[in-house]
Formats: C-alpha cells, structure tokens, sequence
DNA sequence: TTAATTTTTTAGATAAGCCTAAAAATATAT
DNA sequence: ATATATTTTTAGGCTTATCTAAAAAATTAA
C-alpha cells in the first residue's frame, strides 16, 4: 500500500522524466518536492525496494513500468478531479490546483471510473494538461509555444505551461483563456515581445508570457 | 491544523455521545476506534491540549463547543459526499461509506459548500441519516425504530441504524428501501419478529432486523 | 592529474501515531 | 474493609517521514 508521500514522490518524478532526458538526479527531485536531499534518498531507497523506480547510488533514478503507471494514475485522479472542480462545481482554473492536490489520494477504482464518465471523458483538464487512460497512456498533442509562432501566424490556445495562481490570474485579466482564437501581429526581434490579437482585441505580451501558453497551429 | 487521525477521534466521540449519556470512557473511544486503549490516552491528551476536548485523567472526556463544530463538520463532509457518489456516481448505498471515510478529510470549504449546493442541500444522506449544516447543526427527526411499531401501525422508512453493507445487502434484497411504505401486520410476542408488507409483498423479519430500520409514522 | 567544488549518502534526532507490558487508579465483590 | 477485578495511564519500542551535520563519492577546474 501506497502512502501519500510515497505517491507524491512518484508524482514527481514524473513530472521530471516528462520535462528532462535520461536519469532523474536527487537534488531535482529535492527541489521538486520542497525537501531535502536526504529525505530524498531515503524515499528512493523504499520505492526501489519496491521496485517502483530503478536506483543506482550517486547515479540517480527513473521510473519502472509498475512505477509509470502509478505516476500516470494519480495524474490521471488529479486531473479528473480538476476537470470536475471547474465544470461542475464552479472552481475558476487558479484554484483547482490545491483541492486536487488532496483528492488525487483517493483510493478507489470505481470513483474514478465513474468520476470520468460523469464528466463525459474528458480528454485535457482546465489548464490543457492531457487526461491519462486507465492504462497510463497520454495523447501526445502536438502543441507549440505561442513563443514559436512567427509573425502573421495563427493558432487555438489549448495550454499552459505555468499553472500558478499569479499567472492563470494574469490570462483571465487579459480574456485569453482556452479555445481562443489567436493571431501574432508582430513581433519585436530585441526582447521577442509580440503584438497579438485575440477577442478581437489587439495588445503587447513578453516573451515569458508567450513562453507559458501552448497553442494549437 | 487537524491531522486525520485526529479528525477520526473527534468524529469517534461525537458519534459515542451521540448514543450515550455523560463522559465517554477510554475503553469505548478505544472500540470506536479499532485502537488500544493506550493509543487513545495519547491522542486524547493532544485533543485535550487543543481544547478540543474535556479531558480529567480517569474521567473520561466530552467535546468542547470548538470539538462538536469539528465533528460536526467532518460527518457533515462525510455524508454530502455518500450523497454525491449515490446520486451522481450511480454507488450503491452499501458502497460509499469506506470512500467517504477518505473523502471527509478533504480541506476545502469552497469544495464542500458547492457540492452542498450541486446536490440540492440534501437533508439526510443515504442512509437516512441527517447532514449538519455549516453551523453543525443537526435537525432532529422524530423517527422511531420499526421494532416498536404494534399490529397495525404504518410507517414510512427514513433511515438505517446499521450501515454494515451485509445489513444493507439484505435490505436490498427484500426491497426495502428509503421511502418505502411499510405496514405491520402481526408481531409474534415470543421472539418480537413481525410480518410486514412492503411492496405489495408480505414477509417476516426478526426483531434484529426491526431494530435496525427507522420510520416516521 | 591533483585540488576544489558540488552532489549524494550516512548518521543521528525529532515528532506523530501506534503497539505491548507493567504500574496505578478506580470499581466491584466478599 | 479488604481483596479482586477492571479500567486507565505510564513506560518503553517501533515505523514513517522529516531534518541537520558530517562523511563519501563524483564532478569540475586549475
Ligand atoms: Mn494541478
Ligand atoms: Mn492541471
Ligand atoms: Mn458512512
Ligand atoms: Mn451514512
């Protein structure tokens, strides 16, 4: 049985493989999970002994198949639950996060499985993050940055990046949410600022806030 | 800040003063809780510390104000969440109690305000039993146990006393359900087991059984 | 290729929540 | 009132998940 740090461990290095190539270094998972990195490796020695990841001293880890899959599931519940905050219980998408955070440890298969059909099967949750399956598997989209786009391109917001607060709080003052509709109507070589248009409007965003939202060509 | 065991104990002694008069004995906190009476001298010092409880050593305890308003609201989160998996996740009432016993320990009012109001402010939960408001308080229902019902009488089923899912089983099996309307037929006085009609169907059911649901005449 | 720096692991503490066994207090029976 | 039985508390351990400080290994720089 699993307890609720060993899953957030999991989590975690998932969430590193997903955004890094080859083994996953202990002070990265330290930093991830706001510990240090002596907590660290003892979690990782357990969930070796498990055979959850696989673990060489000073070499780092990654993830097995049984460990993948239990990271994928409680994305899998985390984003469900999300998904549910928003569309049924009228969370905005800045204060899903910690609530899901919580409800993520629930354990029970049927709650789940009932949860993803009484929200119809979602397939992304309200920040554009892809839902996984039963099985673990997640759509691989092919989104881009907005910060790609060059000028005079097009696309549908369908991401971000950033998920904080400060920043979902940011797009909501601007009216860019998901399904919208964007254009790139220039862009400034010294700083890779861009003019775009979206709702109709037209304004400046910077080249960090580009870099934070995924769009759909 | 509440750990779940605390949370656990709370509810523990809520529900054992709920069926008993007076201070509330280690030994039955102790039953309550499938612990050792040791373990509860522990945790009842800490809740006593947090003024949670009245606690004189050999005495027994009682809830303060603060520790009833926490009970109360943790049986409040326990049972608008039997609702929602009964009506919106299509859970038998024989199943939702062990995932509610996870779900009550979610910290959110935000959350648990809007499931209140997503599922119409239900009055009781599945199992009849009634679901505290923010205040904690409880509406007290006039309900009488079938059992004392004479020859003759009707009554319409509110609720269970026995929330075991083999109890709860059985219900289903003969039909009895919340909202049914039950009339006594003959009560046998040697063994107090009575035959009743429910449904249109006429059977016997033992006093064990009688003692066990609740009606509104 | 040594020396300095960084990363990782080990050693030893602490707090929560539980346990068993023994001691102390209370209740019951003779 | 004293002995016996029951209840409750205390004492001492164990496990999980943390931490700090020190030691060991690996990496980087000179
Ligand atoms: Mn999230
Ligand atoms: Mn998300
Ligand atoms: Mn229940
Ligand atoms: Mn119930």
């Amino acid at each position: 049985m699993m307890t609720f740090s060993e899953e957030n461990y999991l989590k975690a290095i998932y969430h590193i493989s997903d955004r890094s190539e080859g083994d996953i270094s202990t002070n990265a998972i330290a930093e991830q999970m706001n510990t240090k990195a002596s907590s660290v490796t003892d979690m990782v020695k357990k969930l070796s002994e498990k055979e959850l990841i696989h673990y060489k001293p000073y070499k780092g880890v990654e993830l097995t198949q049984e460990g993948k899959l239990m990271a994928a599931n409680i994305i899998r519940k985390h984003r469900l639950w999300e998904v549910f905050l928003v569309e049924k219980l009228n969370f905005t998408w800045d204060e899903v996060h910690d609530v899901a955070e919580q409800l993520e440890h629930i354990r029970s298969e049927k709650l789940i499985n009932q949860l993803d059909a009484f929200l119809g099967f979602p397939k992304r949750d309200p920040h554009g993050d892809p839902i996984p399956d039963k099985e673990g598997n997640i759509s691989n989209y092919a989104d881009v940055l907005l910060a790609t786009l060059g000028k005079g391109e097009k696309g549908i917001i369908v991401g971000v990046k950033d998920s904080s607060s400060s920043f979902l709080k940011y797009l909501d003052k601007q009216k860019i949410a998901l399904g919208k509709k964007i254009k790139v109507l220039d862009k400034e070589p010294f700083d890779n600022s861009m003019k775009i248009r979206v709702n109709k409007e037209e304004f400046m965003i910077s080249q960090q806030i580009a870099n934070n939202i995924y769009v759909k060509k």
